[in-house]
DNA sequence: TAATTATATGACCAATCGGTCTTATTGTCA
DNA sequence: TGACAATAAGACCGATTGGTCATATAATTA
């Protein structure tokens, strides 16, 4: 965490420093991601960072615990009303979510991108040390319940299904990735339901014919 | 490409930096990986090191391509006797002898796994301009192909298919690592088997019951 | 106002990076 | 053997890295 005199700090200052610090580690690996860049984008001396932070990897679990809230919390927010929808629905419901918040939080977004990257051992330790063992449960427990419910054929595995669903949660972001890159994809709404609902029309439906 | 320097070399000289880069790109990203260490581990000066290679990107390309050419060269084998196949025959197999080639040649997979996570925009370019733009077709051509057989539902949209196998493609290799990481995994070929099979099932019948 | 504490600053450090360059050694041909 | 080309070698270069530290300034307390 970092230094109380970086709470202290006014508000803008806070906010640039961060700032910069998200733009700098969505672009980069922790390795490569450099703290004198963070320094000159958000105007501080580089001895005035180490007033704030302890380290780089005290930022970096800073900034990866911020995105990861802020999703938490822009997720939270559904999961209320979540139970009473049938598993189309829920799990419809979770990439649809899951678009809107790149769109909305395209830097947070890519953050977590980079961070599913990760390869130094320490950093990515040191985030997950920090609480968030990452909602891989979630999709788990929808699938228990569900299957209780009898919403799913029993001879369907829970685990390979709970594999699968997260892989094709990351496929909607790569499907759109791939398409429309940098663009500000504000426009493309229809095209990526039009691919969750094919998707999801497999998941469902299987693709073998009858 | 290495320069004739390299090619001249005695075979356990080349084959000892090849396998000091390998071991290099495979554990860091083109940025972190350090042409220094290559060195070391190979025994060679730095500056023989540029009598063979123009660049670090020079080695770069030459590393990756060789590990994609041997996944080639490897699958190729099974392609020739593939027409014939049913449909999930054919996805079964890709996706086993995926993992075969793993656990053949897992410095291989680890170095494709790592350029599938590059982000230097250069490195990954020079590697695509090399010639090998990813045998992505593959999948879309069997589907092509299944779908004139009657194989497939007509309702099934063909490129969500081509990217939900892709990504299920990659949770296998998820699978054995988040499962087994490091440790050998020679003995759990029926569990891996188990995973393709249950995976398969739910992309051929769906799980909605009935 | 004087003393004390908190913060801001950038020169500085050793380490490492990719890459160069001069020099020493080796191999080849006449 | 002598001349010339190929290769091996590592000291060296400027740039950059994460991090330190002495010093200057600002804020707070007495």
């Amino acid at each position: 965490m970092p230094k109380t005199t970086f709470f202290n700090l006014p508000d803008k200052k806070q906010k640039s420093i961060i700032s910069a610090a998200i733009d700098e580690f969505s672009k980069a690996s922790y390795n490569s991601a450099s703290i004198n860049q963070i320094c000159k984008n958000s105007n501080i001396a580089k001895g005035s960072f180490y007033q704030y932070f302890t380290d780089k990897l005290d930022l970096y679990v800073y900034i990866i615990t911020l995105a990861i809230e802020e999703k938490i919390k822009f997720f939270s927010s559904v999961l209320t009303e979540f139970q009473s929808l049938s598993l189309l629905e829920q799990i419809r419901m979770l990439f649809v979510k899951g678009v809107e918040f790149a769109k909305l939080y395209p830097l947070y977004a890519a953050l977590g991108e980079q961070f599913s990257k990760e390869n130094d051992e320490i950093a990515v330790s040191a985030v997950l040390k920090e609480g968030y063992k990452q909602s891989e449960s979630l999709f788990m427990k929808m699938i228990d319940k569900a299957k209780s419910k009898g919403e799913i054929n029993k001879n369907v595995d829970s685990y390979a299904l709970n594999i699968m669903l997260q892989s094709m949660n990351n496929s909607v972001s790569e499907f759109m990735k791939n398409k429309y890159g940098e663009v500000n994809y504000e426009k493309y709404d229809e095209d990526v339901n039009n691919f969750i609902d094919s998707t999801l029309y497999i998941l469902f439906h299987g693709i073998k014919n009858n």
